[in-house]
Parts: C-alpha cells; structure tokens; sequence
DNA sequence: ACTTGCGCTGTTATCGATAACATAAACGGT
DNA sequence: ACCGTTTATGTTATCGATAACAGCGCAAGT
C-alpha cells in the first residue's frame, strides 16, 4: 500500500510537505500543491486517516446510533445530520440498536473506542453502563427525540406524552368519547411509553382501553391483530390512537376487512407522519414530530461545542398535529 | 484521556502484558488478567482502537453503502451482514448515498480512507473514479442487489430484470393483455432500471405502456401520482407493474379514489415484498428479492475471503413471486 | 544434572501520519 | 542597509497500541 513517505520520494518534497498538501493548509504554493496532487492521484493514493487520527486525536466523525434503519423518522433525522454535519468536514457513521439497550450499549462500547468526536443517541434510556461510559467518554453527547428528566449531557428532542396529548384533546373536542390506545411493551422503547403516559393523562377520568401490540418496531402486521383483539374485545370504541403511523395503517387494513366505517364507525390516529399516513385511504390523521429538524439542530448544536462556542444544553422541537381523512 | 499505560502502572505490569489481557491472547495467567480487567473497568479505560489500528493494520469493520436508510430492503440486507459479520469480530459501519453515484463516489474515498476490511455496496453502476478506488484498495468489494456484466470483485446477487420477468409472464398467463410498467427514471437507479428493461423483454410484440414516475427513491405519492396519469392517458390499461412496492401502494390508492376495482378493474403487481404490500386492502402481489439472505451471503462471502479460505466470485439469491388480492 | 520445552512476562521497534519547532528565503518599511 | 515579518519548507518527536523478539522460571524427560 502506498503511503505519503512514496509521494514524497516521488515529488521530491519532504513528507510533511505533502500533508500539508492534502489539507489545504496554505502553507504549501500553490504549483507545488499542485503537483503533490497530481502524483499522489497518479499513483493512487488513498490517504490513511488511522495514522492521521493516532497522531491529530481528531477521526472526524461522529457516531449516531437509531433504533431502526427502517424508519423514515429516524431516516430523517439522520439525513439532517449528515447535511448538518458535512460543512464542519465531520462524517456521521450510523449504527442501529433494533430498539434494545443492551444492542445500544454494545454498539456505543463499538463507537467509543474508534474515538468519536460526539455521539448521538435516540431517546433517553440507557444501560447504566451505557450511561457512565458516554458520561466519561469526554466528548458532547446528544439524546434526541425526547426530553429526558436526567439527560447525560445535551438533548435535542420533544416531549412524546404532550404530542400525543395533542391528539387526544383534539379527538375529545371533535366528540369521541371512547378511545384506545395501541402501543407496545413498555420496556424497550420508551419513546412508545411516553406516547401511552400522555394517553393516559390526556384521558383521566374518562374510559379508555390500552391494547398491547407486542415488542418495538410495532409493525403494520402487528396493528392489524391489535385493533382486531380491540374490537373484539371493546365494540364500542369510537376511536384509535397507534403509537405509530405503521400500526395505524395496519389497525386501518382490519376495519376495512371488517367493513368497518373509517372514520364513521371508528376513528384512527398515529404518529410520525410517515408516508404511508398521506397515501393511504382515507389518509391518517398524524403528528409530525419533525424529525428532519431534530437532527439538524443536534448538528449545529454539536459543530458549535466542538467549536469552542457554547450552544444550549436543551433544545425543543415542535410537534404538529396532522389533521387526515381516518378521523372527523 | 486514560490508556493503557496507566492500567500497567496502576496493575504493576508492563504495558504488553495488559494489551495481551484485553485480547484474551491467552498467554497472561488467569488471575493476571482478571486483576488487570478489573483494574481497568474501575479507572473508566475505553480502549483506544485508533492505536491498534494503526499498529496491527485491522480495522475491524466493513464498510457499506446503501441507497436509502428508509427501505425495509436494505435494512434487512444490512441486517443480515451485520449478523454474519458479528461472529468474525467485524462491525459493519454504514452510509447512505440517495441513489447518487457521485454521492456515493464520495461516501466510498471517505470509507476507504479509514481502512474498511472490506466493502459492499448496492447495485453494480459507480463512477469512474468510485469503480477504480474500488478495485485499487486491495480488499474484497462485494457489489450486492444485481449482477453487474463487469464487476469489479465479487457479487451477490439476482438479476432484477428477470425478477419482473416472473411477474410479468404471470399476468399475460393469467389473462392481461394490456399491462404498463410505472417506475422512476434511468440514471440514477439502476436496479430500477433493470425492472423496466425486464418487463420491456418480457412484453416485446405486445402493447404496453412506461410511465416515468420521476427521480429515486421512488415514493408513495409519486407512484399515485403516475397512476393518475396513465389512466387519464391509457384507459384501456388491465394491469401496471410498479418498480416498488411503495409506488405500487400509491396507484393502489389512486385508484381506490377513482373508485376503480383493484383486481376487477385494474390489477398492481409491486416489488419488494414491503411490510406495506402484505398489509394493504387488498394485498399487493410482489415479488420477495430474499434482501435478509443478500446480506447473510454477503456477510459468509466476505468472513471466507478473510480467513483466505477460497469463495465464489458470485452468488446468485433466488426471487419469488408472491400473490396477493390485487391481481387475479 | 542437564536439557528441552512451555507458560508467562518484559523490551524494543514500529505502524503512518502530524504537532511543534527550526530554518531559509523573500519582502517591505524606514 | 538593516531588521522585523511573512512565506515556504524541512527535522524531530510523538500519538497509543502491538509485532517481534528476548528472557526467565519451572516442569518434565533422559
């Protein structure tokens, strides 16, 4: 493998020489830059950023881990970061935890020994091994998409309880009376809790069901036999909240299976704002939580810190309900 | 920052004889190395891999780039690789390119620099440039999701023209006559791409309409929104094949505010086998491109290619039709 | 007792770039 | 003409781990 030791030899410069080449330091003139350029590209050349990084401390990235990579949330916000990001020369690398924390705190162990230059993590349950090591690891950390009582560092999020509130108080003023709510387990994403807190909250004193759809990612699939068990066991329910836009389109797909009015017998919610909630039929009443700015405020957040320039420990972001055709 | 060094001083013993503790080298004594490991946990050490790196030229990952990070396609095939990989001690480490060749151009000189083990990525069109860094890194490429007629290393594959092939012969057995094909335009997917010519082979000395849906990743509302079209434009249209699921799903829609049956009126055959297709009203007949094994294939492939056991240069994975109640 | 070998530990050199410092030439102001 | 400053380049030491090699003590074999 060719190194920067050969392009010297070869250009008949110092070696330092030509790292300075390579990072436009402007310290080189620029017809020698120039020719540096021109035979490392010759000879192919790929710069070794493992040497680069060992000596300057600096590997230019920053780790992000999701939940899922099949998400156009968290898609989202991944590509705000990455835009975000790039003007600072800061690549993002992506890992994806599959909604479990043990995965997480695997994966963040993985990301901190390649020395990130911050870390982003969705939510705000962690091991408390996890925890300590991102507390320690001595670069900004960043939990998004949610408004943790006892963050780690910095949080770029919202509060899933009160967009669901959103929601639930907007069903309640169009007049049903009736409503469930379709989420997961509790333990692994706590995102989907929050939504179920705020569900409850929203609806004290009032009757109301809550239906368990199974373990995070709740899929379309899932949706579908939750609102069936629902409506089996719960006949006069006016209307459904799903944790997200999938499980609402699959809670759609049953009632109309069954030949059940969507919104005239049953009414339908979900969160996310997902595509599926604009082309369905009728399309889904939502919250967009507004995932593409999550990420871009977490990468201003983070180029600013590691500039030196404080930016605020906390930043919100607003949820919009989307008003759709599966409810009045 | 703590390192090694400190552990050796704090544990009173040189600084290889705690290298060795961490790589379960097997050569310090039991005791040793427990005393050792704890010594580290409690001083809060993260092991430095950009040294490591350096010295012992393993990286420990491989590098993979994908189109989209919102594709239950590529999510299961980055699934599969992350899980064949795991045993090997590899971390896969993940970038998106938009169905942007430069884009993806980019992505990979930025991978390379970092010394990935190996690299995958998605479909067998790049640049110039990507193609020649590519087969000039002296690791394994594994180009994933087609069968390119000039690859640059390996490939794990299936041919997506005669994919659509499947379907296509089974709607003209199945009775439609006059069948369009709705998918994005040529440049930037490929695979796309190959769907069309398949269903253009698949139709010669028939009469059969393209629809340009626009540019990739084509979208929900962009397939409605070619549906529109075609129907204002080739009312005599029995069937429409869909270069995806998702647009699949948006005629689906379009059609169901049109009040036209979907199979009586017209019938929809997508691609993919999208969680949306087995959950749409009715389902969406499709066909699975087997995504998980892709990247399980891949994965083994590229474990062997490191091991120096010898592997096949190509792999071929198996579509399958699936029939679903939009199609007779 | 001597040797051979194995298990365990230490010493030294090294991976490939860059920070820090040194130096030489050119330039410009008084 | 002198000196401070800027520009362009080179030299040396270093980042933190590990490969390669060396050595020591003890057990087993002859």
């Amino acid at each position: 493998m060719i190194k920067m030791r050969d392009i010297a030899a070869a250009a008949g410069v110092s070696v330092m020489t030509v790292s300075r080449a390579f990072r436009q330091d402007g310290a080189v003139s620029a017809e020698r830059r120039a020719a540096i350029l021109a035979v490392a590209e010759q000879m192919g050349y790929v710069f070794d950023s493992t040497a680069s990084t060992l000596r300057s401390q600096k590997t230019g990235f920053v780790a992000v881990t999701i939940p899922s990579i099949n998400n156009g949330n968290f898609a989202d916000t991944v590509r705000g970061l990455t835009e975000g990001l790039k003007p600072a020369g800061l690549q993002v690398l992506l890992g994806y935890t599959d909604y479990d924390m043990l995965a997480e705190e695997a994966l963040i162990d993985a990301f901190l020994r390649r020395r990130p230059e911050a870390m982003v993590v969705t939510g705000g349950a962690h091991t408390d091994r996890a925890r300590r090591m991102l507390a320690g690891a001595g670069i900004p950390v960043v939990e998004t998409w949610d408004l943790p009582a006892d963050p780690i560092d910095r949080v770029v999020g919202f509060s899933n309880a009160d967009a669901v509130g959103l929601m639930v108080r907007h069903f309640l003023a169009v007049g049903y009376q009736h409503i469930a709510f379709i989420g997961g387990d509790t333990q692994r994403d706590t995102r989907g809790l929050d939504r179920r807190r705020g569900f409850v909250a929203a609806m004290a004193g009032r009757e109301y069901r809550l239906i368990d759809a199974g373990s995070p990612p709740i899929t379309m699939k899932e949706g579908a036999v939750a609102m069936g068990r629902l409506l089996d066991d719960w006949p006069q329910v006016q209307a459904v909240i799903c944790v997200s836009d999938l499980s609402a389109f699959g809670a759609l797909g049953e009632c109309q299976r069954r030949g059940l009015a969507v919104p005239g017998r049953v009414a339908i919610g979900g969160f996310g704002a997902f595509d599926v909630a604009g082309c369905a039929v009728p399309t889904i009443t939502t919250v967009d939580a507004n995932a593409g700015q999550i990420g871009a405020q977490t990468a201003q957040m983070i180029v600013r810190v590691l500039a030196g320039e404080d930016a605020p420990q906390m930043v919100g972001v607003k949820p919009r309900l989307i008003l759709g055709g599966s409810s009045l």
